[in-house]
DNA sequence: GCTCGATTGGTTGCATACAATCGAGCTCAG
DNA sequence: CTGAGCTCGATTGTATGCAACCAATCGAGC
């Protein structure tokens, strides 16, 4: 890390996805200031940029807060995201895979494949996929050459809080789903078959954004007293 | 505007925006300063906003510059940007326009059908119907009600230097064919065509994109001294 | 008792001073 | 002549003090 402002925004960064705040959470410079030990102005720049990555509200003379996502929202997210990842999968079918790209798959797959053998969805299961699912979609963007479809995948998929809640409500079943639809989106790369691998992952995608909504609903109307309370401070 | 900080970055925004500086230019903080009458405060604020949006590029120690694109980098955001219209026309179509949207596309429509009638193209034509455009298209946005689509597509337009040589090159038969591309979309949604409207959205927004990279291949060629200058300051 | 307005505490906005860093250009050894 | 190392100037990074602003509270008048 460079400089203090960088490490500083990619600190409140993690926190902010993490779900260290509750949505609606007002920032205070000097307090976060003081917790992360630097002076207000490297503190001022990480919120901006957060602000502009979608991940805080800001209003003049009032300061920042963590941006609050109803249901409503996260679908809206997701379908943009669901077309995005399509396009993306049609996009590397289109011109196919490098044998860099491909290994990297092949090995994720590998992995997803063994992960199929455990007996139960643990804290240390869901880590082990969330990151190989990472490493499947991230390899596929990569692929795909696009730096500006990049960054709207990014963008789409750094939401507050979802971090927090994502993959804990997995259970085999899922996962044996989810891993058949990369090999399935794999295989249609691989093949050459365009508009399939664009469905697949489009569908893929969609799929797994139903779950999350339902789950965020459970969760938002489970404490309404804490996101009164948060929105009003 | 309420503070100097939002004051500075949108008058930066649209100097990036307009073409002022050419792709590569470093952004001295003093110098912006000095020519905007505040401090660097305000100026660090709006330049990391501005990198933020993807419109300079942030080296640690080193500061701004203007985010330079080659003509492939406007073929990738413009792929992008045909997926995310055509979402956007199948979502507005799929839940049907409020008599308001009608209303402001039926007068986009009806200015468009008038401009239709002028001799030549001038730069006050061109004017006109760049105002024409975006009104078609944000209301199409809008309508959609989907905030991150709009953040999206806002993205997917701003791209520095665009905006100065845009709609220079059209003539009346490039309009001609745009307000009808416009018309089409616009009864296709209507209608509750959900599949045309995105096609035809899609196709409208890719046809464009084509014809500003082939222009922008010849911006690019015509003048690599001043690009070479540029990135190398 | 209620409403409206002044006051004040707290927070953000901005300017400025100083420290850290980078790179261009120079020097000098080989 | 070439290249490695160094110095210095220019530019950015950070801290801090003060000004401006907002919102909540309290008090006076109706």
């Amino acid at each position: 890390m460079a400089t203090r402002g960088l490490s500083v925004t990619n600190k409140l960064r993690e926190a902010v996805l993490g779900g260290d705040y509750a949505g609606g959470t007002r920032l205070n410079e000097v307090d976060l200031a003081d917790a992360l030990a630097v002076s207000r102005t490297p503190i001022r720049a990480a919120l901006s940029t957060l602000a502009a990555e979608g991940l805080l509200e800001y209003r003049p003379n009032s300061g920042y807060a963590v941006k609050s996502f109803a249901a409503k929202d996260i679908e809206g997210i997701y379908v943009v995201r669901a077309n995005l990842e399509g396009l993306c999968a049609r996009l590397v079918a289109q011109q196919g895979l490098s044998d860099v790209h491909r290994g990297l798959l092949h090995k994720v797959l590998a992995e997803s494949e063994e992960l199929q053998n455990v007996e139960s969805w643990t804290d240390e299961v869901s880590d082990l996929w969330r990151d190989l699912n990472d490493r499947f979609h991230n390899t596929l963007i990569e692929a795909s050459g696009n730096s500006h479809l990049a960054m709207m995948l990014r963008k789409s998929r750094a939401i507050p809080l979802l971090n927090q809640l994502k993959f804990r409500w997995f259970d085999m079943g899922t996962l044996a789903r989810a891993h058949d639809d990369h090999s399935q989106i794999f295989a249609a790369i691989t093949g050459g078959q365009v508009v399939r691998a664009e469905s697949l992952a489009e569908e893929h995608v969609y799929r797994s954004g139903q779950r999350i909504i339902e789950h965020w609903r459970k969760m938002d109307t489970r404490k309404p007293a804490v996101a009164t309370k948060a929105r009003a401070a």
